[in-house]
DNA sequence: TCTTGACATTGGAGTCACTCCAAGGTCTAG
DNA sequence: CTAGACCTTGGAGTGACTCCAATGTCAAGA
């Protein structure tokens, strides 16, 4: 099995197979007679527990140390760390989430916002109260002090 | 305003406030006598201002610009692209919270995988059945097959 | 036979957004 | 006089790729 056809069926890029051979973290494959990389059934599942591995978003060392160890048959000198290492990456992930659904809320709001001004916009620039900048500032950091303003300017 | 006191009031490293003025996101603040940075109201608007749409994930060299032409006063030849830009943001946060919200999937089902199965981790490296390496395989690819086997034999 | 095109090889540089470091200068309080 | 907190610079390191140029290999078609 040549470079292209295993990054196909493992959907990775050659240069990223090629790259974790470089740096190590993968073993080298036997060459063909024309220097070509050629991937043995072992390498394959070698491969496929890495990628697993970093599917879980472990980073690359962790999982090629364990990918190895795993595929040189340790697997039950770590298994016993492995469900520690699982709960870790797990509030890691979902902290990420939060993370993102708070930047998401903040999103909603400034949209919201500008969803609401653009018809204002007509404000010129050297008007500071309800430009976009203004709008980033104020819906970004949860207070909008320059609508009322601008309202009151807009109904009058 | 010292470079210190100004990273420490908006919650970022002084590396970071020179590495933004370095590579031209910011522009150079003026110099007191013994050459250390001084920064006035202007600067610290317009860091504030890049701070924020870095909040909102926007890459670097976009928040770096639209918070130039927002602090230099264009900020309403923007704004007409702004909500397209924080539309297509939110999208991208959305499908980055799903895939995480995946991984958590996945991981829950291999931790659920790993506690049933520590017990039964006295089968030796040379048994690649239900080692820590197939649990990782399984789980992660959704079927496994090791279990009825292993379950089997532990049953026996 | 020749050519085209898809594949492979290598080393090295680029990406992003910082982060850390060494070696030194400046200032204030005790 | 000294300790400690601050500041300066340029340069290297991080993670995990990604892209590139220059070159080699091979099978199929004209």
């Amino acid at each position: 099995m040549r470079i292209g056809e295993l990054a196909r069926e493992l959907g990775v890029s050659t240069d990223t197979l090629r790259f974790y051979e470089r740096e190590g973290w993968l073993p080298r494959p036997v060459r063909a007679e024309n220097g070509y990389r050629s991937y043995r059934s072992d390498d394959v599942e070698h491969l496929r527990l890495l990628l697993n591995l970093r599917r879980i978003d472990l980073p690359l060392e962790e999982a090629a140390r364990l990918a190895s160890w795993c595929h040189a048959g340790h697997c039950e000198t770590t298994s016993s760390s492995l469900p520690a290492l699982i709960a870790t990456r797990r509030s890691d992930v979902r902290a990420r989430i939060d993370e993102l659904r708070r930047l998401d809320e903040r999103l909603d709001e400034l949209q919201a916002h500008l969803v609401g001004r653009t018809e204002l916009s007509v404000i010129g620039p050297s008007t500071s109260c309800c430009s976009a900048a203004a709008a980033i500032f104020d819906a970004v950091e949860g207070s909008c002090r320059c609508c009322a303003v601008a309202n009151a300017e807009g109904d009058a």
